[in-house]
DNA sequence: TCGTTGCTTTACCAATTGGTAAAAATTTTA
DNA sequence: TAAAATTTTTACCAATTGGTAAAGCAACGA
């Protein structure tokens, strides 16, 4: 009975993936896919470069293993989103969470944004697998809260796209937001504008009924 | 009286510049800076590698070149935002006018929006002397609108930022628009969202008195 | 304590990269 | 047309890169 999964991982096993995918967000978020270095990796982790490869079979597995993890995380918001609730406040509740997500986050957000950005060559299938899926679901539910009502008639995919637009902005973007706004937190601000801009597109034009 | 700016370039020279460029738009825009090289630029152009770098000091200075030219015509439509026009109208005017560039032109976008995700290394001085003095210049006019009246009481700053968001979007992140979108071309799609998106945000909670 | 297994290092390599030197070819100018 | 200037090619290089081979070292069960 052979098994395929080979065996669980040691301990050193789980602590060196762990430092090496640490390393590799910053240094894949800073120079991107192309310009990330194994070495510049190797050096993040506190290990040799053959050291990192006998953990990874090379630059673009850790690179994929890296992305198909955070996608994950990166998605849990929107898996959220409560057909059972107030469908303005759900819609506003993540909204904030994926602003939240960005401000905290912002490597990870460079990093999937830097993927996308060339054409989503390495993910398109997770893409395809995972994304596409959740999206339609949630698109669905947005449609069934607009046809009862209870939220004013928008196409549900653009607004899903506004809504990762304008909160990834502020890390994707964030060199030149920093660039053009005076105070050094964009924080308070990106939160009261969201909240008015799609607050304002969302609520219904007449009451409940 | 020696003359810094070294003579007119001759046509041979215009010509190849040109060619340079444009390979290297498409190079860099895919590939990213770190991923790019001067092989594929030149090979792109139809030009030898020695013969590119005779017309560019290196890698780094085509680059550059092509992404404070690109900054010029990207920033084109805001300064055409007229304090005197209908401030509604203006906006929006001007969102329709980046989200078709966005459509028309993903390559440009990209390249710019790579540049910012990586910290913005090679043109922050380009944002801070060119972009933030017009950034300012706009926040100024936009707050005048909201003063006088004539546009719901926004953040200037964070106004801007959405519609950069949402707008480059549509290039930034074609690649996984294509894949959640079934429809094939977003635009129709895109910018009635926007419309509705900004017009619900911006139009004056009361008539003009 | 010995051997097996798992982890790390040293030394290395072939390919690619940005860039150069200088000759050759071409175009322009006188 | 001949000289001068410009453009292009050929041949090359040092540095970097992703990756490998294999020996050394450590841990651990029998």
């Amino acid at each position: 009975m052979t098994n395929t999964t080979p065996k669980k991982p040691s301990r050193i096993q789980t602590r060196n993936r762990r430092l090496i995918l640490d390393a590799a967000l910053d240094v894949f978020s800073r120079d991107g896919y192309g310009g990330a270095t194994l070495d510049a990796i190797a050096k993040g982790a506190g290990l040799s470069k053959p050291n990192v490869l006998y953990y990874f079979e090379g630059k673009t597995e850790i690179y994929v293993t890296l992305l198909s993890q955070l996608l994950e995380t990166w998605l849990d918001p929107l898996v959220e989103l409560d057909p059972d609730g107030d469908p303005v406040e759900e819609l506003l509740g993540y909204v904030r969470h994926k602003l939240d997500m960005s401000l905290e986050l912002p490597a990870e957000s460079k990093l999937f944004a830097g993927e996308i950005l060339k054409g989503a060559p390495r993910i398109s299938k997770y893409l395809r697998h995972d994304l596409k899926p959740l999206f339609d679901r949630k698109c669905h539910v947005i449609q069934d809260w607009i046809d009862s009502g209870r939220l004013a008639p928008v196409d549900p995919a653009h607004l899903i796209f506004s809504i990762w637009a304008t909160t990834q902005h502020y890390a994707d973007f964030g060199a030149q937001v920093a660039v053009l706004l005076d105070a050094d937190d964009p924080s308070a601000g990106a939160h009261a504008h969201l909240e008015q801009l799609f607050r304002s597109l969302l609520v219904p034009p007449l009451p409940k009924d």
